[in-house]
Order: structure tokens, then C-alpha cells, then sequence
DNA sequence: TTCGTAGTGGACTGTCCAGTCCATTATGTG
DNA sequence: CACATAATGGACTGGACAGTCCACTACGAA
């Protein structure tokens, strides 16, 4: 939600915006590699220098915290969208979008998978918040890859019936099942397995 | 692993073979519920009416059991699939299979998605040996899948050059994408786009 | 029937961890 | 400078939970 302000909504301090943000990363980085459950507060307070007493400073309980991570990951995984989708002109784009899942997957090390999946898979199913907010999530994620598909279908490079939403959906399914696929094989090739069929059912409705 | 010794690798009189059997069950639908951290020995004690010394008699500890519950999903998913996939002939029979892909995860009312995908999703960052399980688990399921498809080729429905290892994987990723994506979204239309995706990919294929 | 082992009961331990509480130090504004 | 409030330190609590241990009961084979 918001990073500006401690728990009572008082405005932050230059020093303790600072504080907030150093745990919220960390605590991103932290939870992408374990998972929210298996992040401890003392962890915390270990790697960013703090004290019981800032993390609820800063956040009213773990949720928040974890909440603050997601808003952070789905804010850092649409601008990487949106930035090979904004201008989606052809299928050669298309398809440097693809490489570039690969990458950000390989970069990763296959460490943790995606950092809204791993979440969802975790979270969904235990907190009602968690879900909707990773469902919005989601749904961001997919509107992107939507207009970047919209676009192409009013360049008269997809047909007029193309159902983008479907497909826009479908694309973010195929990431999610190959990067859980190739995070339990250790191995990239199931999330280029994935990848290449989501490509593919783009080009099955080119006009 | 074996479901009939016990941690002694000692035989079972039909008295425990049927213990063991019910605690495996109540685990197995326990933990697809809430995940594996989620279901303590406890509560395991509770539904099954049995005693710590029970679950410890029968398992070396929560890893096992959870080994055991692996297995048994495994085998349910697969022989799930193979009942549609056994005698794969037609892209109706095909889209029959996507059919029950859908129906079983409507069946279960989206509680806890597929069991293998949260499993991985939960156990391959944290324990080796399930992910290895995993690994296997999830290369059967795209085993099956992949015989269904040779079949195809090789009565001539899809062409002599298609990759039916790399689609098989692909069908698999959508499925559990769809399903992650429609768990957290508590509705099934995601899955039902993921799984269309995965059909066309065949499809695309065709002779 | 007897005896060894399978099967069962349940108290207890040690550890991990979120969250509470009270105290002290830093900061900026009037 | 003074004082209100932000920022920080860290001990303590209570609960959850895997795993241990010892005692007791049921059963099947000799």
C-alpha cells in the first residue's frame, strides 16, 4: 500500500522512509527465496539491522509487511511487462518478450520461481487479503499483455475476433505453470516449453 | 515409498496395514486443503483417532508421511489422465480429456488447487528429496500425456516432425498455471483459457 | 495358555516465532 | 534551547508444533 507512513498513519522522516523501504526489499528478497512463512521477523531484523520494535514501527503485523512485498513484486514485474508489451508491434516483439521471461527466470537462478506465484500458491488459500490482492496482481500482469495484444489486433496483425483477454490470461498461465515446473526440475526447459505454446497460440490468431 | 512396513521396515498385520492406509488418506486430503506446514501431526491425530506413537510407528516423521501422501496423489493424477489419454485417438478424445482437466478442479471446489503443483510450489525450495519426488511426478504425468500424443503421430493425426515430449511439458505447465491462476482468482475461467491454449497447441500440429 | 511383538495412549521437552511492552536515543520545529 | 514525537533497543510472553519416551493393551504363533 502505502510506504510513507508508520502504523498510526504518521507521515515518515527521511530517515525512517529509508528504514521502511531497506526492510520492505529485504524482506522481498527474503521471502521470493523461502516464501512469507519461512521468513522470520528475527531474520529480518538480522539482515536489515533492526529492531523488533521498528518492523511494527513500520507495520502493523507480518500481513502488512507481506503486503508491502507484494505491492513491490507486482509493481517490479509489470514494468518489466509493460516495458517489452507497451509497444507491441510484431510477432519479432513477441517473442522478446518470451526470451525475456527466460532470462528474468534464468537470472534468478530458479531460486523461488515467481515471486507472485510462489506467494499465491502459499498465501491464496490462507488469507482471503492475500488472495484478492494477488489476484489483482494477476490481473494487472494480464491487462498489460492484453493492450499489448489489443494493439496488435487494431495494427490488423490479429484477427478482428481474437479474444485478447483469453489469450492475455492463457500467457500468464503458461508463465506460471512452466516457471513451477522448471523450478521443481531445476531446470529452464519446461518454462521454454511454455513459453513457445504461448507464443504459438498468439500466432494461431494472426490475421 | 511402501505402504506396508513400518519404520522398522517391519510387515503390518491387516490391523495396521489399515491404520497406516487411513492416516496416508487423511493427510493427503488434509494437506491438499492447507499445504503440508499447515497440518500438524496434531490435527492428524484428531481426524484419524490415533496417537503420536501411531504416526511414528508408521513413519519416520512428517517427511515420510508427506512422502507417502506424494505418492498416492501421484498415482490418482496419473491414473486420472491415462483413463483419457490411455487410448487417445481423436482431438475429441482430446478435448475430453481438457474437459475432466476442468471438471476435477471444479470437483474440488478450488480448495487447494492441483496437489502435486502445491506441493512443488511449497517443498521444492525446502526439502531435496521432494523436489526430486516431485521432478518425477510431474515427468509421469508428461510421460502419459506424450505416449498419448506418439500414438497420434503415429496414426497420422499429427505430423511426423511434432515435439510431443516439449508439448506434452506445455499442456502439463498449463494446467498448472490455470489452476494457480484460477485458485487465486476463486473462479475457473483462467484455467479453462489455459487449457484451450494447450489444445490449440496440439492442434497446431494436426497433419 | 504363554510370550514376544505389533499396536496404542498420552505426557513431556525443546525450539521457533509473532507479537507485546517499556525504556532510551535522535530529530526537527517553535 | 526545549519539548513533542519519531526512531530505536531488546527483554519477555504465550502458543504452536515436531519429536521423544515410557507405559499399557491386543494379537498371533508356538
Amino acid at each position: 500500500m502505502d510506504r510513507e507512513t508508520t502504523i498510526m498513519n504518521r507521515p515518515l522522516t527521511p530517515r525512517g522512509a529509508a528504514t521502511k523501504r531497506r526492510i520492505v526489499e529485504a524482506a522481498a528478497e527474503l521471502i521470493h527465496a523461502r516464501g512469507a512463512e519461512h521468513v522470520s521477523l528475527d531474520d529480518l531484523m538480522e539482515i536489515t539491522n533492526t529492531s523488533k520494535s521498528q518492523l511494527y514501527h513500520y507495520f502493523a503485523n507480518k500481513e502488512a509487511l507481506v503486503r508491502d512485498v507484494i505491492d513491490l513484486q507486482t509493481g517490479r514485474i509489470v514494468a518489466a511487462n509493460a516495458a517489452y508489451l507497451g509497444a507491441l508491434d510484431s510477432f519479432t516483439a513477441l517473442r522478446a518478450w518470451g526470451d525475456m521471461v527466460v532470462a528474468a527466470y534464468r537470472a534468478g537462478g530458479g531460486v523461488g520461481g515467481c515471486p507472485l506465484g510462489s506467494l499465491a500458491n502459499e498465501l491464496s488459500s490462507r488469507s482471503e487479503d492475500a488472495r484478492l490482492q494477488l489476484k489483482q496482481s494477476f490481473s494487472t500482469w494480464a491487462t498489460v499483455i492484453e493492450n499489448g495484444l489489443r494493439r496488435m489486433r487494431q495494427d490488423g496483425r490479429l484477427r478482428p475476433d481474437t479474444d485478447v483477454g483469453g489469450v492475455a490470461v492463457a500467457m500468464v498461465a503458461a508463465v506460471q505453470g512452466g516457471i513451477l515446473l522448471a523450478k521443481t526440475a531445476r531446470d529452464a526447459r519446461s518454462l521454454e516449453c511454455a513459453v513457445d505454446m504461448a507464443l504459438a497460440y498468439v500466432a494461431r490468431h494472426a490475421a
